[in-house]
DNA sequence: CGGTACATTGAAGGGGCTCAATCCACGTGG
DNA sequence: CCACGTGGATTGAGCCCCTTCAATGTACCG
């Protein structure tokens, strides 16, 4: 996915996504983003449909996406798959799988994408060194638990249409918070195949859904782009909350 | 639930489940061991049905589950339920809802249960002076990471059969590994219902899968008590791989 | 002994799947 | 420059798994 230029955002939080996403949350020390940075400095980049993490092999240390996407998928012994979760910039990769001795899912890059490698030990590290950033770190990882929670009940208790309505709106929230969306619209990273792998669907029942959707003047989608033509009656739709995706109280805590 | 002797671990563990769940995962040192007792020492009964955490309230610190099982739950607008995941003695509650200005979801009791309030300032000052502590703590976070990814595999990709088949199974490994289960029987802590509800199935499907389950002489249910007569064929039906459940690594990690 | 909670079973209907064909944009090589 | 292959989107027909609705059974409890 390259980055349109009416979708980017300030130069600094492309540059060290990371940091980005942890200031939104907890204003941060000088020396604390000075740490961050020299995280992030161990760039590598990774091909469009490589694997960044590979189910069964073992980790010593975890990613962070520095640009592009990817998503972390389980492909079941008969072939049916199941994207878990989409990966965008300032997003960790690696969690849980440093922990096992085999990693669980693989991780697939969407796009070109730009990764960079941080051993087990610096992040331990970090987190002796400075508290404060392990603590929001953490946050930052329950807000993750929150979107598989809430991903699990639009798979579990979701109509086709809820499901759909939900996983455009959850994308476009992620992707306005890294500047990579404006106010109604975005470039999709996913294929109609992956949706459906994601959300548990057939590949022309999530095209029907998207047809329906666009019938009903919700949406509008030409190739990639969507636009979100009424927020409101799609975000009533699919019963969907931004607050799981905001309004922390890291800041709050640590005072 | 009570706990029948035939399922009672060795007392330490009961009596602080936490230690018990870390110590498996890293030998600890005795000062860590007195730091997590503290941590459980204050405790609180929870009647059954009662809400540990109440959805849209605001939190300042965690729970323990001491005694007991509770599940973490989402009630749509339309009273559609989703049962994210069970609670079981050692595990955390509160995470991810201290961080949020309001819980997302609700944790309640399914039987009389204890729980021990832990200040998140406390668990704060635990990651700052025993670092190890906290890393073994995040690794036990990705533990139930890997469990919602694994739940999310269930709701999105297996048939009703599967589901329920790789859900009896989790819940004997998990109740196995806290001594609450034998090496084929435990207490189911659900009524149908909420099987359902964790499933994204309805009653009566639940109710005619655990049938046919029973009819295959896969299990036997009487009452609550489940027994898992042939795990190897319930495993393989489930596409059932209980690595996520250990197997993990963070000892030589942090050596 | 009536009430409540939960399990069980049946009948009928629908939402989403499977299978299959077609279309379209794009890149690549002859 | 066009033929061809490929990845992805689109649409239709038939069917099945699971839902909904409803009734019944059963254990427990005040």
């Amino acid at each position: 996915m390259a980055i349109e230029p009416e979708h980017a955002a300030e130069p600094a939080a492309l540059a060290y996504p990371l940091t980005g996403r942890l200031a939104g949350l907890v204003p941060l020390l000088p020396e604390e983003i000075a740490a961050l940075a020299s995280l992030q400095a161990a760039r590598r980049p990774v091909a469009r449909n490589r694997e960044i993490i590979r189910a069964g092999r073992t980790y010593d240390g975890v990613f962070v996406l520095i640009e592009g996407a990817a998503i972390r998928v389980r492909v079941l012994r008969d072939g049916r798959r199941q994207v878990l979760n989409v990966v965008l910039p300032g997003d960790f990769i690696g969690f849980p799988a440093c922990f096992f001795e085999a990693a669980l899912y693989s991780i697939t890059a969407l796009s070109d994408a730009i990764v960079s490698w941080i051993p087990f030990a610096s992040l331990f590290a970090l987190f002796h060194q400075h508290p404060r950033l392990g603590a929001t770190l953490f946050c930052s990882f329950s807000c993750e638990a929150a979107m598989y929670a809430e991903h699990l009940i639009d798979v579990g208790r979701r109509s086709a249409r809820e499901r759909v309505a939900h996983f455009l709106l959850e994308l476009l929230t992620r992707l306005q918070a890294i500047g990579l969306a404006d106010e109604r619209s975005y470039r999709m990273p996913l294929t109609q195949e992956l949706i459906g792998d994601a959300l548990g669907l057939s590949v022309p029942h999530v095209n029907r859904t998207l047809r329906q959707l666009r019938e009903d003047d919700l949406v509008s989608i030409d190739g990639q782009i969507v636009v979100i033509k009424d927020i409101e009656a799609l975000a009533a739709l699919a019963d969907f909350e931004k607050i799981y995706l905001s309004r922390f109280r890291i800041g709050e805590l640590l005072a």
